[in-house]
Parts: structure tokens; sequence; C-alpha cells
DNA sequence: AGCAACCCTCTAGCTGGCTAGAATGTTTTG
DNA sequence: CAAAACATTCTAGCCAGCTAGAGGGTTGCT
């Protein structure tokens, strides 16, 4: 199959087909004697791994690692369930800080509507979120 | 005052300061005889207000115009409270998405550790992600 | 006079995940 | 047999927010 074909079914653009193998991420496949890659069906399973790996939350530098070591005859998936794990601690850090930013956001919010315009003279400086707490870096 | 010290007080760099200025978002200030650049006090607010503000959530270009409102000797907060509404929507829709994002995690991970992994065997494919519904984009 | 610590401008690169376009070659369809 | 739809490689750019380095000049102290 050519790569036109096989980003249909991927559901990516040829371009991001040529990225992905510029990066490693796919191999090389097959070419005709015109140089046209050339899939086989196995790519396109490789493919929705990729895009389903990435809906994971996995960047494709680490969807690269999982794939390495499955080609390397590593069987078990530990270090896709580490990788799943490390991410799930992520994603919860990255919960609680932004719950954080949110009670601070929504105070801000509140002031700058009790707030009299006619105070807010400071060119440099607004009340509003001057007088704020500053909030947890992002 | 020099950059160096103008970066001391305001937490940033001095490679920082200049590429604010460079995105207009501080202004030129004077220079020295020698072309060092020589800020006044109030160079420390605004360096300040940016940060705070940015802690809030605001991107450096939603600063600048905040800023320039403001330079341009707007007196109401309407269009900061607007900005911060705006990002306390979007706040709220992200938050949700990571909530979503970490229930689906949460539950690949235990699949992974549940899983046999002598099972494991097409290198093309994962049980762990492939069985997994897709994640919300992030 | 020498040296460190500061300052200047300018260009280039980083992160991640692509996307756009130029200039060219090939395959398929009518 | 011509046109369209596909393919190729290559270079360059996007987003944001910086950071690094080259190759200089200035200031302040001894």
């Amino acid at each position: 199959m050519k790569i036109g074909e096989l980003a249909e079914l991927g559901g990516v653009s040829t371009k991001t087909i040529r990225y992905y193998e510029s990066i490693d991420l796919l191999r090389e496949p097959a070419r005709t004697t015109s140089g046209y890659r050339n899939y086989g069906d196995d790519a396109v399973e490789r493919l929705r791994f990729i895009r389903d790996a990435q809906a994971s939350g996995l960047t494709l530098a680490e969807i690269a690692s999982v794939l390495e070591l499955k080609e390397a005859g590593e069987r078990s998936c530990a270090h896709t369930s580490s990788l799943l794990d490390r991410h799930l601690a992520q994603l919860d850090e990255q919960i609680a800080l932004l719950k954080k930013s949110r009670t601070v956001l929504a105070d801000l919010a509140m002031r700058s509507k009790a707030l009299d315009p006619a105070s807010c003279t400071d060119p440099n400086r607004c009340q509003v979120i001057s007088a704020a707490e500053p909030l947890p870096n992002l």
C-alpha cells in the first residue's frame, strides 16, 4: 500500500507519516521500483498504535521507546505500565495545580468586578492582578 | 538602574528582559552614554506585574494588550476582567479534560498490571493500550 | 595596566508535533 | 496521450517563551 492509503487508514496526513519516519517512529518501508514507499498491513496497526498511545498521553519519544522494546523482543508490559504510572502521577499533579490556579483566578475575577475603576490609575500596576497571590507555576 | 539589577529585582534573567523588550512587552529604556540600558524604579513594578499576570495564566501577548490599554489611559478594569473570565472558562475546560484523561489512564494502568505478559506478542500492538478507548485531545 | 564583572548586538537554537511549499517524477483514468 | 492525482526530496516555518553563544565594548577596583 502507498503512503496515501496508509495515511487514510491511519487517520493522519502523508506528511505526518514521513515525519514519523524521519524521527524513527516508523521504520523505513520497502520501496517500489520508482521509489514510492510501499507499506504492508502491519503499518496500519503500528500507526494506530501510535495514535492510541499518543491519545493516552505518551509523547512520541516515549512511544518510540515502547516500540523499540517490543521490537527487541521484550515480552513484558512493565515498561508500558511504568510509563502509564508516571503519566498518571503527572496528570494528578497537573490537575492539582490547575485547581489551585482556578481558585486564585476566580478570586481575581470577582475582585475585578468589585473594584472601583476610577482608582485604577497607575499605568504600571493593576490592582486586580497585583493585589493577588502569585499562582504556582504551571 | 542597569539591566542586571533589574533582572535581580524582577526575578528574571537579563536575556529575558531583552527578549521582553524585543516583543514590546517592556518599553525601550533610556541609555547611558555608553549605551547601557538605564531603568527607573517603575520598571521593577512593570516586570513584577508581568510576572504576576503570567502566573495568573495570561500569555505574554495578553499581558501586552493589558499594558497597552493602561498606557493608552484606559481607566476601567473591564479588559483585564474579561481576560480573566475567559481564562477561568478555559481552565475549567482543561481541568475537565484532564480528569477524563485521568480516568482512562488509571484504567489502562490497572489493566496493564492484570494482563498476562506472555500473551503480549504482536510487536505492533500493545494489549494495554490498543484495547482502551482513545482519550480526548489534551 | 590588568582583570573581572558587567554590558552590548546579533544570530541561532531549543521544545513537540507537525505543516507548507518548491520543484520534480510517476501512476492512473478518460 | 494528456491531465489529474498521486508520489518524491528538500528546505523552511509555525506556536511560545525563552536560552546560548559569538564577538565585542565598558566599568570599577587594585
